[in-house]
DNA sequence: CCCGGCTGTGACAACGTTGTCCAGGCTCTA
DNA sequence: TAGAGCCTGGACAACGTTGTCACAGCCGGG
């Protein structure tokens, strides 16, 4: 079987040029090369006898990558001009339904494909936008950049992305890579803090706008979920479960959903009264391994932690798997839904956000901001939502 | 609860400053635009820039659809030829560093970055590739997207991708829509059977690689998980462990990944001497209400299965849902691994693929065709591996 | 009969970049 | 000091498309 279709492939790779198209095509370059009279033509004429140039190579047909039909080849095949062709393509009005016939047929039999490079050249935007997100596999941005990538398409969009591994630096190079592309649009997750090296590009009209963490230093667009009222939520959430030694385990300060979570699980302490002591938070854990230590560690000692605010979807994850192996039952709230989390036993409590909702609203602000129906950036809040499980109304065990 | 924040976003206006708008904006242009044709230096540089930001700046009419400094532009104020700027731009040997700070710091002035829209239409080459994979939100896929972008960024390429929806119409106006954005390769999880629509491109020089199903109708690289094999062996894993009534649930047979999965569950069950009954088997279902009901109907009855065998893991996870309300115990395995599967109880047993290999392995061929160091086509397939969790072991309960 | 407008078509110039090739100015050697 | 050769810089023509404009033919109304 599988020597069957390797046997194959070399005719359908290359050896199509040879009985069909291939002699209309070279009769078709050679009159188009011969039929440009207004350039002075010395080395024009002494081609047939001059040595191969590395030009001349490259233009063979068989090895030039994509050496596809253009328009004028069309046009010559259809017996029409150029823009005849680009009309057809196009769909513009103004041409007889037999000269368009005549024209489809050309496309059909030459296999031509409009090179839409040279279209976004002409025209000037690319009808496509840009994605810088943290991970590709992050199970939180797969439904954002499915929004992300839906709402683009229904506006004739396509969708280009890429990882920034959390990495500020390459951030900024993959954000600057899509401007040269000339992306109308950038959806970005930032992982830096500072953005003025789009300044330029925002002034040149990329429209931009960031999600899930603000923009650094820069006057822009940003869709947000409400870290800090979830967090709060979430931690009064296990306080009115009968709660007083809670521990917290977050990511990074430095990052913004990080910190206004921090901030959230503070002020329900402090509405709450409650002094909040050093060792319940754990900051800047985000491996398993430093979790799970961090973990273990508020569990344990004379006055081991009830209960346990987890600040995003991997660090709940890591703790669920501390808490399985663990005797006393601790109850745990987490920041961020993920799936099966209703079939665990106890089911996890979390305090969900909508990334569909996030990838959306940002995703349909860009093309406001496109449509120049966006006058101001603005900072917008989507709520987060707390969704009881179990795992956050078990009672404190000491 | 939390209704003041669940009813509607929270918006806050950030501090967008000035409301001098638009009456010196055209003036402003005005000017510019009447002197710049001849000589553009001199009045760029005199040009006051009014503290503005960036946002009202782009927001001028002239500026919405993109006006950029050139590489004209920057070799005008540079006082340099165009091919020079050109020259610096891409780090071509032949430039005095005297020019060369010349050169950068008018780019850096201007704010200029070259259009690789212009760069690709005169080189060829995009540097980008294109994946079509069925929904940018299934688990399954991110790890699997991830990694065809590494190996892409790896090989200096962007990585443009899009979701078919499992549907054929789709699957093809979006691959054919990155074909005439000229990407360099194709990387295709399919939805569809039949793409000899891919035929011109695939002449025309545009490398193409098919990843967990294969390719319809026309010879191609193809990358694909032992889904027959790893169906065989967790079968085969359940009867080893006394289970004789099992039932499949799996997708549309139309589908190759679970036609195999089909054909390894009948040989499994043919090799150990089990005639299969009709009502064992669900095909083609896939929304969780229909999955439901099938695992329901199959676990009722007078003669019940006492095992489950799983075509993909959304199935997956639906028959753990239905297992978990059920009194019996029934024994699972899955094909596909995922996330926290070890933390159910019992945890689950399933035949893992490796997402992300497929896509690295289907990327890395991708680039090896582009290098033109393949030749032929050929189908991989990867190894599955059966990871035991406890729902696999569990024996059969009459 | 002419005139003005309308319709279908095509010639041509951009879009911003890079490859090619030539022109000066320089250094080095005889 | 002149010729040869190297280094730097720039003019120009592509790449494939679309917007502009002009032109030819045709019509109906005066």
């Amino acid at each position: 079987m599988l020597d069957a279709t390797s046997s194959t492939a070399t005719q359908i790779r290359h050896g199509a040029t040879d009985n069909t198209g291939g002699q209309h095509d070279t009769t078709d370059k050679a009159v188009n090369d011969t039929a440009s009279p207004t350039t002075p033509v010395d080395d024009r004429t002494g081609q047939r006898i001059v040595p191969e140039t590395a030009h001349s190579i490259a233009r063979r047909p068989e090895n030039r990558y994509g050496n596809r039909p253009t328009m004028k080849d069309v046009a010559a095949r259809a017996g029409v001009g150029l823009k005849t062709v680009s009309r057809v393509v196009n769909g513009e009005p103004g041409v007889t339904p037999d000269t368009e016939r005549r024209v489809q047929e050309a496309i059909e039999a030459l296999g031509f494909r409009r090179n839409d490079s040279a279209r976004v050249l002409r025209k000037g935007r690319t009808a496509s936008i840009g994605l810088v997100l943290e991970d590709l596999a992050d199970p939180f941005y797969g439904p954002l950049s499915r929004a992300v990538e839906e709402v683009s398409r229904a506006h004739g969009s396509l969708l280009i992305n890429g990882s920034s591994a959390e990495d500020p630096d390459r951030e900024q190079e993959l954000a600057l890579a899509l401007c040269a592309r000339r992306v109308d649009g950038l959806v970005i997750i930032p992982a830096g803090d500072d953005h003025r090296y789009l300044e330029p590009e925002i002034r040149a009209g990329v429209a931009t706008v960031f999600v899930d963490r603000p923009a650094g230093r820069i006057d822009a667009d940003v869709v947000l979920s409400d870290s800090f009222g979830g967090a709060r939520d979430g931690v009064a959430h296990l306080i009115a479960h009968g709660h007083r030694r809670i521990g917290f385990i977050g990511d990074m300060p430095r990052i913004h959903t990080a910190a206004e979570r921090l901030r959230g699980y503070r002020a329900a302490m402090e509405d709450a009264g409650i002094p909040v002591e050093e060792g319940w938070m754990s900051l800047g854990v985000t491996d398993p391994e430093r979790v799970r230590r961090a973990a273990e560690e508020m569990l344990s000692g004379p006055a081991p932690v009830t209960a346990v605010f987890a600040g995003n979807n991997r660090v709940t994850v890591t703790v669920v798997r501390v808490l399985a192996e663990h005797a006393r039952r601790v109850a745990l709230v987490g920041f961020d839904d993920f799936e099966l989390a209703d079939l665990l036993r106890p089911g996890i409590t979390v305090v969900a956000q909508d990334p569909a909702r996030l990838g959306r609203t940002a995703a349909e602000r860009l093309f406001q901001q496109l449509d120049g129906s966006l006058l101001t950036p603005e900072r917008i809040e989507l709520p987060t939502r707390l969704i009881a499980r179990g795992s956050g109304e078990l009672p404190p065990a000491d």
